[in-house]
DNA sequence: CTGTGTGAAGGCTTTCACAGCC
DNA sequence: GGCTGTGAAAGCCTTCACACAG
């Protein structure tokens, strides 16, 4: 198996995708797929898809395909999601409260477990079963409960000091949605979903 | 210059990121800036910003770097949102309606002009300038308002008949943070946010 | 015959190295 | 000397072609 580093980042996303794909399958009680069928669902072409695979072994059978559900397994495993894992999320203002409420994280093995702001403001969390902490309260919260994933939905001002709050406290990945560029050490990993660059480069592509 | 297929899309991404960090450094009153500083801001080398202005032009000067606000401006012109772009939602839950309220669009040169949903619920777009409308009202609106962008917030299930609504009204671009793949006609652009792929994807990085 | 696994080829993007201009 | 512009090289990812297994 080749080290981490040496697998195309844009194959673990389609990992997550071809995953969520395989979770259809087995609640419609498909059992076998073909590289194809899956390829086609995922929207992405069937020797590609094979490719990926192969970065952590052999998992189909010539001449039948793959085993849904065992596949899916697999694929969980190597993304590490198998289990629950908690999130925390930093920046309760109106993204931040939506993120809190959008059900769809927890079907895909995350929860996030707690919040925290500058100033908390208890009505943001109405209806959710997180529970709200002011932010000098994170570093003994990320270590007391071993969480290691953080999303980030603070103003672009804040973005960097509390990023660096963050990593001080022990976090592993940072999902960050403040359109800025953070810097962070070697070991810590940051996405970033930008939604302004997003609508942009669509601009970009209308006539 | 080169016709837009022969530009790599994620030099237009880039583009994008250039652009916000030419507008605070001129807000911070900087006229010049070398394509060292400005790739460093934006988090990219300064060979690939200077390879990523030439598929559009020559910008600089040699020996001191680039005006900003006339690269801004240049810019602006490729990205195509010079003037303020119009943008429908469509699915007004809760990420949707945290969209709504996100200021940070406009700033960038979009606007949401209108919002709808199978069942809309006024309280949603409550403190918001964003009127509601049934979701039959869409080709219309869109018709009579000229808009070519949409933003898609719907469940999955909905997701792919959503959009065929979205194309038939002659939409051209859509935003789609539904976790499914769309199809639509090779003449509509689809950029999609999937929320829990990021975070599986970071899952797989932590060690 | 069907469909996976995979080295090799091809294509796309980034980086290098340096020419050219201020 | 400083910094941009750019062809060429390197690196990375995708696709092809086909060997191989059921």
């Amino acid at each position: 198996m080749p080290s981490k580093i040496d697998i195309p980042r844009k194959s673990i996303y389609r990992l997550s995708i071809y995953q969520r794909c395989l979770s259809r399958l087995k609640e419609n009680g498909v059992e076998t797929v073909s590289s194809d069928a899956l390829a086609k669902a995922a929207g992405v072409k069937s020797t590609q898809l094979r490719k990926d695979l192969t970065y952590f072994g052999q998992f189909g059978t010539r001449g039948l395909g793959y085993n849904v559900s065992q596949l899916s397994r697999t694929i969980g495993d190597v993304l590490g999601h198998n289990r629950l894992q908690p999130v925390i999320l930093v920046g309760v203002g109106n993204l931040g409260s939506a993120l809190l409420r959008y059900g769809g994280f927890r079907k895909e093995g995350f929860e996030i477990v707690a919040a925290f702001d500058v100033s908390p403001n208890p009505a943001r969390v109405a209806e959710t079963n997180v529970t709200l902490h002011n932010i000098d309260k994170l570093a003994t919260f990320v270590n007391q409960h071993h969480v290691k994933m953080a999303i980030l939905t603070v103003p672009v001002m804040a973005a960097q000091s509390v990023s660096n709050l963050l990593v001080d406290a022990g976090i592993q990945a940072i999902l960050n949605f403040s359109p800025t560029v953070i810097e962070v050490p070697e070991h810590v990993v940051v996405n970033s979903v930008d939604l302004a660059v997003e609508l942009e480069n669509l601009s970009y592509f209308i006539r």
